[in-house]
DNA sequence: TGTACATCAGTGAACGCGCGTTCACTGATGTAC
DNA sequence: TGTACATCAGTGAACGCGCGTTCACTGATGTAC
């Protein structure tokens, strides 16, 4: 998934300074909309006004409603994969421990999911229903996690598990669904346990450790060299 | 949460044994549509046609459309609650190690997700926007989630892990998201892994014993005693 | 530098469709005497 | 046992609202000569 075709394909595209200006305007606006109160219940004329347009200038540029979703989808994937691209690079981890890594990766994940969740939870409704979406979906998705699963396997000296592969795929498959179920779902199915997103990243960092078998931690001392 | 109000608040109670049948097949034939479109993509005519009634007879018993959603959700509430406490009753797991109660439960739990997904999509889509069922929600949450983790600290002699309290509680509900995530919204975030619903409940239990710090299970003697 | 023309961009009222909801009416059931 | 009346149950066409989409029109920008 190299930066994909650069032209948002659901967009018809501006000839003009003037009507990019306006469409970025309409994309800005929509976003806000959507990730405030669902993508259902933000209806066209409303998102022409906020970005102090026309329905007449939304229809010239997009094909219809929903392409303005596939559009906003667009930009999230780009901007998702240049930050995994960035913040997985594997140069960036030199010297890190398992710990180390897992505990950035997961506290940066929850940041993530918690600004962006209303965004993400619109696009999550689509997934149910339009294949278009899921595939575009499982490409990131699967993208991301082998990234994120490469680095472990960098690590797997510290791995007591006897699949380290399949024990880091399954982990993240947890980790993941364990963060989505929190932050967009907002669900606290643990009996009396309210959590606030530190204990829940913290919980899921030791919970992922256990599971793949890393040595319980004594903190890492300032400076770790590689084993 | 004990077997609660018996009557569906969301229902003008029928008044004769024939609009009783009317309501209970106008409840079924929503509850197909509902499980195999989603509630938005459910019409009040189809259910009414489905149910070989009119959609008269359908405001006679429901005050609007979200009372159908609400009536349905008692009936699988009920039927949730019934079989919680019937599963779950502890002298139904007298002898029964940590490992083959959590085999059973995870199994029985992803089974059970698998046939009521369609319904169970419908109820997680309302708890974003709808406080009266996402409080019912949690209510229904705690109640099977306190019953499990008392199942579970019975045995804490089997479990290594620090807090075993906690750690239940968020082993569980990294299970529930798991499975939520996993078959409502079958998103597959594990790199190239493409679950079956067996091999999912195979490493969930792994994952979840490897947490909580189960001694790794040789096969169990077949009438273990209690320690 | 100016004028004519083509194309792009933008406006917002009007249209139309889907669907939830109502309502006037018919038939069924139950009760009083 | 029969009749009158009240209430319950059911019917489906008609209504109305919200909202996506269209369209006739105005203004802005760019280009040719």
């Amino acid at each position: 998934m190299p930066a994909s075709d650069p032209d948002l394909r659901w967009i018809r595209p501006p000839q003009q300074a003037r009507s990019q200006r306006t469409l970025d305007r309409i994309l800005d606006a929509a976003e806000a909309l959507v990730a405030d109160k669902g993508f259902e219940d933000t209806s066209v004329a409303e998102v022409a006004r906020r970005a102090g347009s026309s329905v007449g200038a939304f229809y010239a540029r997009f094909r219809d409603k929903d392409g303005l979703l596939y559009a906003l989808y667009e930009r999230y994937l780009e901007q998702a994969v240049a930050t995994a691209d960035d913040a997985l690079d594997p140069t960036r981890w030199d010297g890190a421990g398992t710990t180390d890594l897992l505990s950035a990766v997961v506290h940066f994940l929850v940041e993530i999911y918690r600004e962006q969740s209303g965004l993400m939870r619109a696009f999550v409704l689509r997934n149910y229903t339009d294949f278009e979406f899921r595939s575009r979906q499982e490409r990131l998705s699967h993208y991301v996690s082998d990234k994120l699963i490469a680095l472990l396997l960098e690590r797997q000296d510290e791995i007591r598990h006897p699949q380290p592969e399949q024990a880091a795929a399954f982990g993240l498959t947890m980790a993941f669904a364990t963060i989505e179920s929190a932050i967009l779902f907002g669900e606290t199915r643990s009996g009396a346990l309210v959590l606030s997103d530190e204990s829940l990243a913290d919980h899921l960092i030791r919970a992922t450790l256990a599971y793949l078998g890393v040595p319980a931690p004594e903190p890492a001392p300032p400076s770790a060299q590689e084993s």
